[in-house]
DNA sequence: GACTTAATAAACACGT
DNA sequence: CACGTGTTTATTAAGT
């Protein structure tokens, strides 16, 4: 059961997937023949070390980084340790599949915690991190402007008393750290809108700086930290004396706002909201609280993947700057966190909007808003001042685990990914080949945005992303450049180790039967058969009913009854799609376990798209009319197990080879 | 342990 | 000759 699925999540290829990017970086030249499999294949990791990183590579290590932070979360709620955060008791019970539970933190590797978590709870999980660890680093700041601050304000005392030339001097020389410092605070923001990892509207330009959650480069902050100390070394404790910078910093702030909102191209995200003033006010407001400090919680510190116990608030700040640092991966995981904040926030944002559109629809109102399960508070507290309204009528059954329930923690540690692991109910999929447990019909739809920005590999086998960019054209055909097309445009991943996938897509296209090839008047075009591709389904998810039944219900969804099942499938992380990507479809692919193409629904948008003349379901299985004629696809393909499956409900299919492929028409 | 499937690597053929 | 496209073979890992 649990195990299965367990070993199926584990799988990741270990060496290849790294190993490829380091291998694809050498010029293949002399290689020679097949040395001994061992000897490119294991030479993962290389990549990494040969220099700069891109912002790509940058990404991945983010990634990474949010993926053993993930890992260690896993295991936290795994054994049941899960530190008592705060709203733990509202806390549905942490889920995780006893199959990563059992397994140590060394032995999940990074893809496979990616293919344990599905994009949506990867997101989570980063976005976790990334508004836990900026508060950190705004506390840095913060602390360091005011040390700045309260340097100038020092020399400026001195300067009275002494009033001599040098003084004006080094007054200018604090003015222009600060500056430098400010300065260098948008720049790293700016860094990370180039990443597309935070998205600054451009009015933002104007808000206080101190509110601008700015991500910065750990070696440039220690500079500057060194720059400020060698000065004056500066207590901690100096923030508390509630110094009267207030002038300077609105000074400096205006300055600073001044320059800021530059020209720079962000990558605005769907939303084009940035979450990154948000957690700042939070969490200013905690930092003044003494006693406590948002990373700071029943003991134990609550830095993600950390958990040290730490006796008081003392040992903890102790803890704090010994142990995280400013250092690349503090900033790294920072980063990461801001990602998942801003995630929420839209996610908030779009489910808000839906809620409301239910209420209305149901003739509900709003009811007040009144403190609701704090998950949701959380959140919105944390951030959302754009949130609508996020109240539930009282009428309404709550999930604990709505989509947007799970994110709360902020800065609870780990109780996300119950949530996360709810919807995941597709979960256990993040395979690289579908086999059977992916339900990932849906999953490419959905997560669409996911797979285009973030550099993590599909969980989809090369046939079934061939023939799936085959299908959403209009014609159902696509030369093989067209395809190469569609697979960078489509994943970040496949914007690396060119040479790698494409000469696996080629393979792939000549290997596999389903695949035709068809002499066009313009060269050759790739057509799918889909009876072909029908036909070498079988084998895979047979026989695993149980597995199936199991995946399901140990993930959550056997407690819930079918409304709730669908609801929260549909929930389940609209955050990155595009508009025509959510519909229900989302819910019943879900449940369509064992389909491990991405087909269906992409297909559906496709067709809901602007996209010509769409082809009706049955059509769908055909090769559609390729100029040449291609023999053996045209004949034999059927569209009857297509129709079968259409309307195929929820059940959990032992018969899912059909299923399978079918445009699954939503729940209609 | 035998089989199957998929990913990856690489050699090779062909046409432009 | 370089390059893109196709085909084929081999190896390896994972799953049944």
């Amino acid at each position: 059961m649990m195990v299965e699925s367990a070993s199926e999540t584990i799988r990741s290829t270990p060496s290849a997937q790294n190993g490829v990017s380091s291998l694809s970086n050498q010029p293949d030249g002399g290689g020679s023949g097949g040395g001994p499999g061992g000897g490119g294949r294991d030479g993962a990791a290389g990549a990494e070390a040969n220099g700069e990183m891109s912002p790509v590579e940058l990404l991945h290590f983010q990634q990474q980084q949010a993926l053993q932070v993930a890992r260690q979360f896993l295991l936290q709620q795994a054994t049941g340790l899960s530190s008592p955060s705060s709203n733990e008791g509202k806390q549905p019970a942490v889920q995780v599949p006893v199959s990563v539970a059992m397994m140590s933190p060394q032995m999940i590797t990074p893809q496979q915690m990616q293919q344990i978590l599905s994009p949506p709870q990867l997101q989570a999980l980063l976005q976790q991190q990334q508004a836990i660890m900026l508060q950190q680093l705004q506390e840095y700041y913060k602390k360091q402007q005011e040390q700045l601050h309260l340097q100038l304000l020092t020399q400026q005392q001195a300067g009275k008393q002494q009033p001599k030339e040098p003084l004006g001097n080094k007054q200018l020389a604090f003015q222009q750290q600060l500056l430098q410092m400010q300065q260098l605070q948008q720049q790293h923001l700016l860094n990370l809108q180039r990443q597309g990892l935070v998205s600054l509207p451009p009015g933002q330009g104007t808000v206080p700086l101190q509110s601008l959650p700015q991500a910065v480069c750990p070696s440039d902050l220690q500079q500057l930290w060194k720059e400020v100390t060698a000065t004056q070394p500066v207590e901690d404790s100096i923030k508390q004396e509630g110094l009267d910078l207030t002038t300077n910093t609105s000074n400096s702030t205006s300055f600073s706002a001044a320059k800021v909102s530059p020209p720079i191209s962000h990558h605005p995200l769907p939303n084009g909201q940035s979450t990154m003033h948000t957690p700042r006010r939070d969490s200013s407001s905690h930092e003044e609280t003494p006693g406590s400090h948002p990373l700071y919680g029943h003991g134990e510190c609550k830095w993600p993947g950390c958990e040290t116990l730490c006796e008081d608030l003392g040992q903890f700040v102790k803890h704090l700057n010994t142990e995280h640092a400013l250092d690349d991966r503090s900033t790294a995981q920072c980063r990461v966190q801001m990602q998942v904040v801003q995630q929420l926030e839209i996610q908030l944002a779009k489910e808000s909007e839906r809620l409301q559109a239910m209420m209305a629809h149901l003739h509900m109102r709003p009811s007040e808003p009144k403190p609701f399960s704090q998950p949701l508070n959380l959140v919105s507290s944390a951030s959302l001042s754009k949130s609508t309204s996020d109240t539930f009528p009282d009428g309404l059954p709550h999930p604990p685990t709505s989509a947007t329930a799970p994110i709360t923690p902020l800065r609870q540690g780990p109780s996300v990914i119950s949530s996360s692991t709810l919807h995941n109910v597709g979960p256990i999929r993040r395979r690289n080949s579908d086999k059977f447990c992916t339900p990932i019909s849906s999953e490419l739809a959905q997560n669409h945005e996911f797979y285009k920005n973030a550099d993590v590999r599909p969980p989809f086998t090369y046939a079934s992303l061939i023939r799936q960019a085959i299908l959403e054209t209009p014609d159902r055909q696509l030369t093989l450049n067209e395809i190469y097309n569609w697979f960078t445009r489509m994943f970040a991943y496949f914007r690396r180790n060119t040479a790698t996938w494409k000469n696996a897509v080629r393979h792939n296209l000549s290997l596999h039967k389903c695949f035709v090839r068809v002499e066009n008047v313009k060269g050759a075009v790739w057509t799918v058969d889909e009876h072909e591709y029908q036909k070498r389904r079988p084998p895979k998810m047979t026989g695993s009913p149980t597995l199936v039944k199991n995946m399901i219900s140990g993930l959550g969804y056997g407690a819930l009854n079918a409304s709730y099942q669908a609801a929260l499938a549909e929930s389940s992380f609209p955050l990155l799609n595009s508009p025509t990507m959510i519909n229900t479809s989302s819910a019943s692919a879900m449940l369509h376990v064992g389909h491990d193409d991405v087909s269906s629904t992409v297909e559906q948008v496709n067709s809901n798209g602007s996209n010509s003349p769409r082809l009706s379901p049955q059509q769908y299985s055909h090769p559609v009319h390729v100029k040449e004629e291609p023999a053996e696809a045209e004949d034999d393909s059927r569209p009857v197990s297509l129709m079968a499956t259409t309307n195929q409900n929820v059940t959990i299919p032992d018969d899912r080879d059909l299923e399978e492929e079918l445009p699954v028409e939503d729940l209609s």
